[in-house]
DNA sequence: CGGCAGTTTGATCATGTTCAATCACAGTGG
DNA sequence: CCACTGTGATTGAACATGATCAAACTGCCG
């Protein structure tokens, strides 16, 4: 049984096509700057701040350093010692995990809020890649630890996500293990507009930043069928591509039936 | 697009043929039993005991309750509002998960010591259904909570059981969205193996209590793929299938390169 | 012995992959 | 301004993996 020669990745693209963020000159490592110093990303932690009093803050500041991301750059490298969680204050990021073969396994899309190191192992089991400009915070582990120590609530916090990590994944092994195409399709698009809800306010038209292979290394399926189930979305008038990076949801109803979950 | 007839299930099982445990009459709800009656199962969760002090394990043991799930029985249905957390003592459980037209996911199987209770949601998003004849405890959420509110390491200790499932499940969402059937099943026999190594001592022959229809919901395949695949690896004296539910690994080296796993 | 539940094996079929060509769009330079 | 290029998306045709349908087999129990 010689390995298959099945899904291999055709592109690697440093660059994705996405636009309407202002590219950066070096998609190299993450441009990391001590709290205190830098001016240009000032945003806190969200997710981990609503577990803290307020005397704690700056005891959660003084352990935060904040990164910028160019698009296409990598955050963390699949394989590398786990010294650091992340938090996304702003951007989208692509996890993703190699097989030796070159097959690719997307395991999610991060947004604002979203948090990397919610794991038991000692190194990186995926990359993470900014899908766009990113900007994050990162954490030692050793100092979260202690911090989490002395806050339950932080702890609380923690367990939560992770919590949620786990029913999000389940949700993922029944699509992956038993939908069709279509339903997959139309699964991924009312998860991306359920989560973008939360941030944004427009209610039927999503942001996708990600390119058609990026969802298709996501759902189990190739570009090409991911991009089939969308020209058949649009010509039974469910979704609208506006841009390539845009989609508008027409039926919602429609779309709902046709994710297959109940 | 109607929904497709794929993958349904064809027969539901209440009792799968794994004979050699004392059947029970009645295949109905689990049989409960306050801890201090309870003679017959006295054995504690031992993946909550390791995170409490002896002062604090009498105050667990007056909130856990006591089960006795004979094979083919139901411990929890998928769409309940979880009110209670189970942690299995002995015997081997399924959980999954259905879609309207039939089709089943299983999520994961459990065994002595596993949990289920690691999520955010009011409801079960999947059933527990005993394979084997089943021992478990259970504790009021509410209690668990007021407990671990007291006691950092329990809240520690879920904690890093989310986190561990967590990584299960990406582990999983690699095997359905980018292996083949043949990988599957290597990658499945491989980890079975490993989860036994820590309670059992027999090196390289496996116990799976569950039917080839269960592992193929479990890998996203059907049942004759998986039979197929167990042929295949007996044919090439990779596996040795002893009784049907007992398999020998031969070639270890061989079935890890088969695994497709970094 | 027959019946039942689960497994194995074979033949045919379909979904989704593979290979390949074309399209769309943006950036670049003559 | 327009060819030229590069990246990603779309569409078509042929193919393959794994699903479906069907039959035979095994072990167990009454």
């Amino acid at each position: 049984m010689p390995a298959p020669d099945l899904y291999r990745v055709r592109a690697k693209r440093g660059q994705p096509g996405w636009k309407n963020t202002a590219v950066s000159s070096d998609p190299g490592a993450p441009r990391s700057c001590a709290a205190q110093d830098c001016h240009s990303c000032e945003v806190r932690p969200l997710s981990l701040c609503g577990a803290l009093e307020e005397s704690e803050l700056s005891r959660l500041d003084s352990i935060t350093r904040r990164h910028h991301t160019p698009a296409g750059a990598t955050l963390v490298r699949e394989g590398t010692p786990i010294t650091f969680a992340y938090n996304i204050t702003e951007g989208a990021v692509r996890l993703s995990r190699l097989l030796q073969d070159g097959r690719r396994q997307v395991m999610g899309f991060l947004f604002t809020g979203d948090f990397i190191g919610l794991t038991r192992r000692n190194s990186f089991t995926f990359s993470a890649e900014a899908i766009t400009a990113t900007d994050s915070c990162s954490f030692a582990l050793d100092d979260l630890e202690k911090l989490s120590d002395d806050n339950p609530h932080l702890r609380q916090r923690l367990y939560e996500m992770a919590c949620g990590e786990l029913d999000a994944a389940q949700e993922q092994m029944l699509l992956l293990g038993r939908k069709t195409a279509q339903e997959r399709v139309a699964s991924f698009l009312l998860d991306v507009r359920q989560r973008q809800l939360r941030h944004d306010s427009d209610e039927s038209c999503i942001t996708l930043p990600m390119t058609r292979g990026d969802i298709a290394d996501y759902l189990g399926l190739t570009l090409e069928t991911v991009s089939r189930s969308f020209s058949r979305l649009r010509q039974e008038q469910i979704i609208e591509v506006r841009e390539t990076y845009r989609v508008a949801l027409l039926d919602f109803t429609r779309l709902q039936a046709l994710s297959g979950s109940s």
